[in-house]
RNA sequence: GCAGGAAUGGCGAAAUCGGUAAACGCACUCGACUUAGAAUCGAGAAACUGGGAGUUCGACCCUCCCUUCCUGUACCA
C-alpha cells in the first residue's frame, strides 16, 4: 500500500470537523493555553504559500501543547471590513458583504485543506453585526471615560462631572485637549447643557476634534499622506488642500507612558518593541514661554535642550502657527502671506521629504529672550511642523543642525555658548562633551547639570516647566468609507450623543452608491434610512429628521483597526449576546500565551490593541493590562522569480549560460514553467506569451536555463505559488513540513518549490517504515538499544526545538530518525508509536492515519507526548578530537570516565600523536574531558 | 542621517558553553533497477564561516574597525 496523501488528508479533515476534535471548553481541569494568529483580511486573491507560514507554526505549537496536556484555545476568524471590498463595490455595485462572503469561503477552504487545528466554533468576523455590536460598545465606553493622571487610569466621565460640580477643573489632572478653559464649580453650574457637553468632549477618551486633514474636493474624500504625490491626489491628479474637519479621535496619547512601560513586561521581539518605542517617541525637556515684543502674546516652545537657551538667537514658527498673522509687520505681510499660502499647498509628507531646501520668511516681529531680555527675530519656516510640539521652536543655531543651516542661509547671528568648541563650520551637538559658556549662571556646567539648573530656574521664574513630550499623537478614528463599523452616534444640536448600548448593534445601512456624495459627505450620506428616532430607539428614514426626537446619525465609519483591537478577547466567549465576554470566560483564559503574526502591524494593530486592552483593564473588564505575553513575528516568504533573456531588438531568447556579454533584456517567466533544474518548459511558455510563439530559443546542452532572482511574492512578478496546487501534488503534510524546513521562523526566506521533494520523500519513507511490501507491519518486538537511542534523542531534540520555536531543525531530526530506524529495520511498536506523536504536530494527517492503523480508535490529538529518558543516551566512550595548535588532526576513542591525566597519557602515547609531533616536545597540552584535546607547541 | 537585524558550499540551512564547521534537504556527478521517463535504492564531489585586527591553548561564536544587504523611521525642536 502506498502513501495516498490526498485520500488520507481529506479523510482526517472530515473526521476532525465531524468530531469537533479541536473545540476548546471554557472550563477544564487542565491548564489553559491560548495560541493566537493574526486573523486575515479575506482578499479576493486567496492565499499564496507565504500566508500560512505563521499559521503552520502556531498550529504545531497548539498541537504540541495538546499532547502536553493543556486545554488549548486556538481560534481563527476574519478581519473582514476593509478597502478592497469597498473599491470592488464602487466599480461593480456589488455589495461588499457579498464579496466578503465569497472571499471568506475561499479562505476557509484553503485553510481547511492545510489541516489546521482551529476551533471554528468560535469564529468571529469583524463585519458581522453580532461582532461589531461590541466594537461599538467599546467605543461608547471610551466616550464615557476620561483619563485621570493622578490615578493614572481611565475613569467614568460621571466622576469628572462630580468633580466639576464640587471644585471646578482647577484641581483636575487629566489628559485633555490643550484649549480647556479654567472654570470654578459655580461657573460649571451656570453653564448651559451644550456648553457642558462641549467641555466634557475635551476630556473624553474618544472625542470629536478639528483635525487637519488632506482634503481632495474633486474626490470628495480625505486622503492619507501616501495617497498624495506632489501636492495632487495619486488617483486622478486632483488638487489637495489642508483642511480642518471634525473627526473622531482616540486619546491614545493619555496612555503613552503606560504603553512604553508595558513593553518591559512582555516577551515580544526586541526590534518590534524598538519600533513601538520610537513611535511613542518620548523626549524630555522643557516648555518655555517667550514674550512677543510689543504684543500681548506669548510663544510657547518645547525644547529638549533648554540648557542651550542662551544660544537662542531667533525663533521659528510653523507657517500655520496661530500667531503668525498677528505678529507680522506691514512691511513683511506680503512675503509672509505668500509663503503661508505656498506651504498650505504642500502635504506634510511632501514638506518632510524635501529636507534640502531651506526656506523661510522673517515676520518682522521680535520675541524677548526670557533670560537676557534681548530682542530676537521671529521667522516662519516650513521645517517647523505645526503638528509636533507647539509648532514653534527656539532656534539655537550653534547647537542644532537645522537651526544652524537656517541661520547661515539667512545670515542670522550664531552665538557660541560652548566652551572650547569651534562652530564656524557646523553645529555642535555632542551632549556628553558639552560645557556651557556665555550663559550667565549656566557657565561651566555640563549638559546634565545645566539641564537641572535651567529647568529649576525656568520653573522658579514662571517661564515654563520641565516636560516630557511624546511623539505619539491621538489617533484619528473617522474614515469617509462605507465598509466599516458605523459609529453608534447621532447629533443633537451639533453635539454627539451615544445610542444606548441596549439598542446595539447599529447596523450599516443600505446605500445606492458607495462613493462619497456630490456635496462631499461620506458614503453613508447616500443612505436614505439613516436617522435615529429617540422615541422608538430605532433607525428611521432621513425624512423624519425633526431635530426634536429624530436626529441625523454619524456618517463616518470606524477605521480598520477598530475591529481588530479586541477580537482576541472576544474569541474567549465569541457568541455571547449579553456581554462582550463573560467574566468567567475572561478570567479562565485571561490572556494570549502565544501570538504569531507579522511585524508590519507594529505601529498599527499591535499598538492600538494594547491601548484598548489597557483601557479595558482600567474599567475592570479584563484581568491583564497586556493581552499577549509572547509574540513572534514570522518572516516573509519571498518569491523566486524566473527570467528569460531576450537579445535586445531581436526575437531571440538566449539561455542564461549564454548571456555573458550580450545586450539582453530580462523578462519574467511564470515560475510554474520552470523545473527543479531551472529548465524552462518552452512550449508552455510560448502558449503563455504568444508574442514569443515564433521566437528563436538559443539553448545550452539542449535546454533553456532561466535566471533566478529573489523578489517579493507578487502577481506582477509571476512568482506566486498557490498552496492549492502544492496540496494536490504533494499534500498538506508535505507543505507544512516544507514551510517549516525552509529556515528559521522569524527569518525572511525565498520559496522554491523544487525543494519540496525532499520532505515529500521523507513522508514516503515514514510511511514505508510502518509497512512491508504493501502491508502494514508493526511488531511487538522489544526495541533494540539503537532503536531506543534514536527515539530518545529525537524526543529530546524535538521537544527543545518546539519550545524554542526552532521548527526547521525538528524536521531535520525527523529525517534523521526515520533514516536511522529504516537502517535499523525497526518494526517495534514501542518505538513507532511514540515517534508518530512527535511528528503529529507537523504532519497531522499521516500521523492520524498510521495511528489508527496501529489500532487506536481515537484521534492522536490528545495522546500524551512521549517522555524523554536520558538514560537511553548515556555513552561510555568519546571520540576525542585531537588538535595541534588548535587544528584538528585526528580522533581517538577513549572511555568517558578517564581523568584528565589518563586522557593526556593515552593521547601522548598514541602512535598518531607521535607521528604528528615527529619528536618535538609540546609546550603545553590542554585537556577538556568530554570535549577535546589540544596540543600546543 | 538615526535605529534595529543580517552576512556560513551552487541554493535553503545546521552547529546548548568559545572545543571535530557545513548536520538535514535541494541541485550536481556516477552507479543499480526499468523498454523509457518518473519513482526508488546505493555511492560521491564540493566549500574553512563578508574583509581586517585583537583576546584565547583554541573564535562562525567575544571585543574593535571596515564593507555589503535587509527592515523600520525621520526637518521630532
Amino acid at each position: 500500500m502506498s502513501y495516498h496523501f490526498n485520500e488520507i488528508e481529506a479523510k482526517w479533515q472530515k473526521y476532525w470537523a465531524d468530531n469537533q476534535t479541536f473545540k476548546a471548553e471554557n472550563d477544564s481541569g487542565k491548564p489553559k493555553y491560548y495560541v493566537l494568529d493574526m486573523f486575515p483580511y479575506p482578499s479576493g486573491a486567496g492565499l499564496h504559500v507565504g500566508h500560512p507560514l505563521g499559521y503552520i507554526a502556531s498550529d504545531i505549537y497548539a498541537r504540541y501543547k495538546r499532547h502536553k496536556g493543556f486545554n488549548v484555545l486556538h481560534p481563527q476568524g476574519y478581519d473582514s471590513f476593509g478597502l478592497p471590498a469597498e473599491q470592488y463595490a464602487i466599480q461593480t455595485g456589488q455589495h461588499p458583504a457579498i464579496t466578503t462572503e465569497q472571499n471568506i469561503k475561499t479562505y476557509r477552504r484553503q485553510l481547511d485543506q492545510l489541516g489546521f487545528s482551529f476551533d471554528w466554533s468560535r469564529e468571529v468576523r469583524t463585519s458581522d453585526p453580532k461582532y461589531y455590536k461590541w466594537t461599538q460598545w467599546v467605543f461608547i465606553q471610551l466616550f464615557n471615560s476620561w483619563y485621570n493622571r493622578d490615578a493614572d487610569k481611565a475613569e467614568a466621565i460621571s466622576n469628572l462631572i462630580t468633580l466639576f460640580e464640587k471644585e471646578g477643573n482647577a484641581t483636575v489632572n487629566a489628559s485633555a485637549d490643550e484649549d480647556v478653559p479654567h472654570f470654578t464649580a459655580e461657573d460649571w453650574k451656570s453653564f448651559s447643557d451644550s456648553k457642558k457637553q462641549e467641555i466634557l468632549l475635551k476630556y473624553r477618551l474618544t472625542f470629536l476634534s478639528e483635525t487637519e486633514v488632506n482634503w481632495c474636493p474633486a474626490l470628495g474624500t480625505v486622503l492619507a499622506n501616501d495617497e498624495i504625490v506632489n501636492g495632487v491626489s495619486e488617483r486622478g491628479g486632483h488638487p489637495v488642500i489642508r483642511k480642518k474637519m471634525k473627526q473622531w479621535s482616540m486619546r491614545i496619547s493619555a496612555y503613552a507612558q503606560r504603553l512604553l512601560d508595558g513593553l518591559e513586561t512582555i516577551d515580544w521581539p526586541e526590534p518590534l518593541k524598538e519600533i513601538q518605542r520610537n513611535w511613542i517617541g518620548r523626549s524630555e525637556g522643557a516648555m518655555v514661554s517667550f514674550e512677543v515684543d510689543g504684543h500681548d502674546a506669548k510663544i510657547d516652545v518645547f525644547t529638549t535642550r533648554p540648557d542651550t537657551i542662551f544660544g537662542a538667537s531667533f525663533m521659528t514658527l510653523a507657517p500655520e502657527h496661530e500667531l503668525v498673522s498677528k505678529i507680522t509687520t506691514p512691511e513683511q505681510r506680503e512675503a509672509v502671506e505668500a509663503y503661508v499660502e505656498a506651504t498650505a499647498k504642500r502635504s506634510e509628507r511632501d514638506r518632510m521629504a524635501d529636507v534640502k531646501t531651506i526656506s523661510g520668511v522673517f515676520t518682522g516681529g521680535y520675541a524677548l529672550h526670557p533670560f537676557s531680555g534681548e530682542k530676537i527675530q521671529i521667522w516662519i519656516g516650513d521645517y517647523v511642523l505645526a503638528s509636533y510640539g507647539t509648532g514653534a521652536v527656539m532656534a539655537v543655531p550653534c547647537g542644532d543642525e537645522r537651526d544652524y543651516a537656517f541661520a547661515k542661509h539667512f545670515d542670522i547671528p550664531i552665538p557660541n555658548i560652548f566652551e572650547g568648541v569651534d562652530i564656524s563650520e557646523e553645529a555642535f551637538m555632542d551632549k556628553e562633551k558639552t560645557i556651557i559658556a556665555n550663559s550667565d549662571f549656566l557657565n561651566g556646567l555640563s549638559y546634565k547639570k545645566a539641564m537641572k539648573t535651567i529647568i529649576y530656574e525656568i520653573e522658579k521664574r514662571g517661564l515654563g516647566y520641565g516636560k516630557v513630550n511624546y511623539r505619539l499623537r491621538d489617533a484619528v478614528f473617522s474614515r469617509q468609507r462605507y465598509w466599516g463599523e458605523p459609529f453608534p452616534v447621532y447629533y443633537e444640536g451639533g453635539m454627539p450623543q451615544m445610542i444606548d448600548s441596549k439598542y446595539l448593534p447599529l447596523v450599516l445601512p443600505e446605500v445606492e452608491k458607495y462613493l462619497p456624495t456630490e456635496d462631499g459627505r461620506p458614503p453613508l450620506g447616500n443612505a436614505e434610512v439613516w436617522a435615529w428616532d429617540t422615541v422608538s430607539n430605532s433607525v428611521v428614514e432621513n425624512s423624519k429628521i425633526d431635530h426634536e426626537t429624530v436626529f441625523p446619525l454619524e456618517l463616518n465609519t470606524m477605521p480598520g483597526w477598530a475591529g481588530s483591537s479586541q477580537y482576541f478577547n472576544r474569541y474567549m466567549d465569541a457568541h455571547n449576546n449579553e456581554e462582550i465576554f463573560s467574566q468567567e470566560a475572561i478570567n479562565y483564559w485571561k490572556d494570549v500565551d502565544l501570538y504569531i503574526g507579522g511585524v508590519e502591524h507594529a505601529t498599527g494593530h499591535l499598538l492600538y490593541s494594547r491601548f484598548w486592552q489597557k483601557f479595558m483593564f482600567d474599567k475592570g473588564l479584563v484581568p491583564k493590562d497586556e493581552y499577549a505575553r509572547k509574540l513572534i513575528n514570522q518572516g516573509m516568504i519571498q518569491g523566486t522569480s524566473a527570467f528569460v533573456y531576450r537579445l535586445n531588438g531581436q526575437n531571440k531568447l538566449i539561455s542564461k549560460g549564454l548571456v555573458n556579454g550580450h545586450d539582453v533584456q530580462p523578462i519574467h517567466a511564470d515560475v510554474s514553467f520552470v523545473n527543479a533544474s531551472n529548465e524552462l518548459d518552452i512550449e508552455s511558455f510560448k502558449v503563455w506569451r504568444p508574442e514569443f510563439k515564433d521566437a528563436e530559443f538559443m539553448l545550452e546542452d539542449g535546454k533553456y536555463i532561466v535566471g533566478r532572482e529573489v523578489e517579493k511574492m507578487s502577481k506582477s512578478k509571476y512568482n506566486v505559488v498557490n498552496p492549492d496546487n502544492i496540496c494536490k501534488q504533494y499534500g498538506a503534510d508535505s507543505l507544512r513540513l516544507y514551510e517549516m524546513f525552509l529556515g528559521p521562523l522569524e527569518q525572511s526566506k525565498p520559496w522554491n518549490t523544487a525543494g519540496i521533494t525532499g520532505v515529500h520523500s521523507f513522508l514516503k519513507k515514514l510511511w514505508k517504515l510502518y509497512h512491508e511490501s504493501n502491508t502494514f507491519r508493526v511488531s511487538d518486538d522489544e526495541p533494540t538499544k539503537d532503536n531506543l537511542k534514536t527515539l530518545h534523542k529525537t524526543i529530546k531534540k524535538v521537544e527543545e526545538d518546539i519550545e524554542n520555536f526552532s521548527f526547521n531543525t525538528s524536521v531535520s531530526s525527523f529525517m534523521i530518525a526515520v533514516n536511522e530506524l529504516t537502517a535499523q529495520k525497526c518494526t517495534s511498536r514501542a518505538i513507532l508509536e511514540p515517534l508518530l506523536i512527535l511528528i503529529s504536530p507537523y504532519a497531522p494527517h499521516i500521523s492520524e492515519e498510521l495511528w489508527s492503523k496501529l489500532g487506536h480508535d481515537e484521534s492522536i490529538t490528545y495522546a500524551r507526548f512521549p517522555a524523554f529518558d536520558a538514560s537511553q543516551l548515556v555513552e561510555s566512550t568519546k571520540n576525542y578530537p585531537i588538535s595541534f595548535n588548535g587544528k584538528m588532526r585526528f580522533t581517538i576513542e577513549l572511555p568517558l570516565d578517564f581523568t584528565k591525566d589518563q586522557i593526556e597519557e593515552a593521547v601522548m602515547a598514541h602512535e598518531k600523536t607521535l607521528a604528528q609531533l615527529q619528536g618535538r616536545t609540546p609546550k603545553k597540552v590542554i585537556v577538556v574531558p568530554g570535549k577535546i584535546v589540544n596540543i600546543v607547541g
